[in-house]
DNA sequence: CTGAAAGCGCTTACAG
DNA sequence: CTGAAAGCGCTTACAG
């Protein structure tokens, strides 16, 4: 490989050093905001850097320190836009750090999954890496990062690990709402669709909605609940299969908004108004939820917050001082009430 | 910072060495598939490698290369849809290359933008960047990439830059397939909804629409052209504005799927039945389109493979041999018929 | 075909 | 308060 001149990047810490008439030692003090360094020093090494408009080269510094400054996301999920939220959180909370996102997208199914993943941490010497689900369930990943020393931070619906590596977006608590307010319309035969087995939002949300229908004395029939993917497809699907039976259901709950706009064509094709015939809600509230018709109630995840306190708490990992305070706020799971849902027909 | 033993990564250049007899330069010339090295010890080598599981530090062999293996995606979109599609595409060429994508969020209006931007690339030492809409279409950022060497592949609508830096979708030709389909149903009465002014796909769609509405001798009359911001609620804002109009559109045209649902949720307001009433037609054919009821007329765009091209070029740009054997290939746009549209109503 | 040595741009004990 | 020197883990002219 020919070496470009072009490429150099601008000033290296020996330009700084010889500019300001001091050793390259002094200037890392100064980059770095370390002690011990006089006044006019300071001031004429400060002066230096501000003028070559010096930075010091994340590699090189990656090296020395064994660290860089860079924090994995890895995913292998299905919905997007989720991904994108979580995403958005984290580089909110990374990039005032400093700190880059890396992303991967990975196959588990993948007999090398585990050498890619480590063979990742390793070669770029990442700072952290966050897990999404389902990855994040995962607990050999986990074991396998601990193992090489890189610092995670789990993203899920429940705590699953130590609070420094675990954040947590009350899925159970958010479909209780949801099982309260379906039970308060009056409704007593209800479906679920759920989400893959392997993602635990699938079953805290189940169990969450069994929770807010037990406060109203209701029970979710087992006959009623199927399986999805948390994909639309699945949602047709799950709709047409609880709309077929004998004793259809007055009211379905889907796992997730892109699942309830499933069963909101699957409701169309079978001829029934959503929400005369049939009350339909789905789950995290994405923009999704509000382009549909009807609009869909749904329960507004703070993912993005989520995501935002993955950052944070890498940040503190990775041994950052933390620009603000604590640590940033993340929102309960609110209900979300639009059209989609109302009484049950009184037949 | 305490040195963690743990944190090490497993062996260096200096173990293979060893284990193998051999020197550093050695290991080197295999580990990076150089010639001139004897038959028996290429073999020790490789045996040491593999026992060894050695994988040259990427911070070590990016300082010496003066280039990293990382590269850069910029966005500032209010399409999450479309970020992602085209970040999945750069993954899918990127990992096989062994190349990383690190993502960052940017907003042009921020007086520090140019100088994060360099910084960006030159502390990183970026082997490539990608540019997304709006992004790619400012000149001043390509040079500036250009100034400090920094390989770039922009994406847009349009071919605008060296053949090598560019990676284009195609909007007008596929804008064209719908001006036809909408003249043929007989629509005479077109209203459009356009994107913001600095995407240049806007433009694209626009002179597209009207070259196929020309074609059966269609003109789109200036008053039914509204401004939107590829957003659903400007969606919602331009349909009512269209819809307002005395004499109002019988087809409408939004420049993408997010605009056209908020166009479906202002039809519904206005009392309108689509497409008995009103067609609609969107762009982009996300997953969106399918969702919506009516499901949506649209234009598929190959967004995920221009992603994909885009790591092609920019894995050559990086020095990287290719795997397979040409760039690879992206699908023309094409018009997806569902049930937004039909003929005019009688009246 | 093979290797000793210098260099990439930083940081950190260790002295003074 | 300040600096000379070694080291992080690689690659590449340059010799032989």
């Amino acid at each position: 490989m020919v070496h470009d001149p072009a490429l150099r990047s601008r000033a290296t810490i020996g330009d700084v050093a010889r500019a300001a008439g001091v050793s390259t030692r002094t200037v890392t003090r100064v980059s770095l905001g370390q002690p011990h360094v006089g006044a006019e020093t300071r001031r004429r090494t400060e002066a230096a850097i501000r003028n070559l408009q010096y930075r010091a080269d994340s590699l090189a510094q990656g090296l020395a320190w064994r660290r860089s400054d860079l924090i994995g996301m890895i995913y292998e999920n299905p919905n997007p836009n989720y991904i994108i939220d979580v995403q958005q959180g984290l580089l909110e909370g990374l990039q005032p750090q400093r700190l880059e996102l890396v992303v991967r997208r990975c196959e588990q199914a993948d007999s090398e999954f585990f050498n890619e993943l480590a063979a990742f941490a390793e070669r770029l010497k990442l700072a952290g890496m966050v897990l999404t689900p389902p990855l994040s369930h995962d607990a050999r990943i986990a074991a396998l990062l601990e193992a090489i020393g890189c610092p995670y931070v789990r993203i899920a619906a429940r705590r699953l690990d130590r609070p420094e590596r675990t954040v947590a977006g009350g899925d159970r608590a958010g479909a209780r709402e949801m099982g309260r307010h379906l039970a308060g319309l009056g409704h007593r035969r209800i479906g679920a669709i759920l989400g893959p087995a392997n993602f635990m939002s699938s079953g805290e949300r189940l169990a969450g909605l069994q929770d807010g229908l037990a406060e109203h004395g209701v029970r979710l029939s087992p006959g009623l609940c199927v399986r999805g993917a948390y994909t639309f497809e699945s949602g047709i699907a799950g709709g047409r299969a609880l709309l077929a039976r004998e004793a259809a259901p007055s009211a379905i709950f889907a796992a997730n908004d892109e699942m309830a706009a499933g069963v909101l064509q699957a409701a169309r094709q079978a001829g029934l108004a959503v929400p005369d015939d049939l009350t339909v809600v789905g789950f995290d509230d994405l923009e999704i939820a509000r382009s549909l018709w009807p609009p869909l109630t749904s329960v507004r995840m703070p993912t993005r917050q989520l995501g935002r306190l993955a950052a944070w708490k890498l940040s503190v990992a990775a041994g950052r001082k933390p620009l603000v305070g604590g640590p940033p706020p993340v929102d309960a799971p609110r209900l979300v009430v639009r059209r989609s849902c109302g009484p049950p027909p009184v037949s």
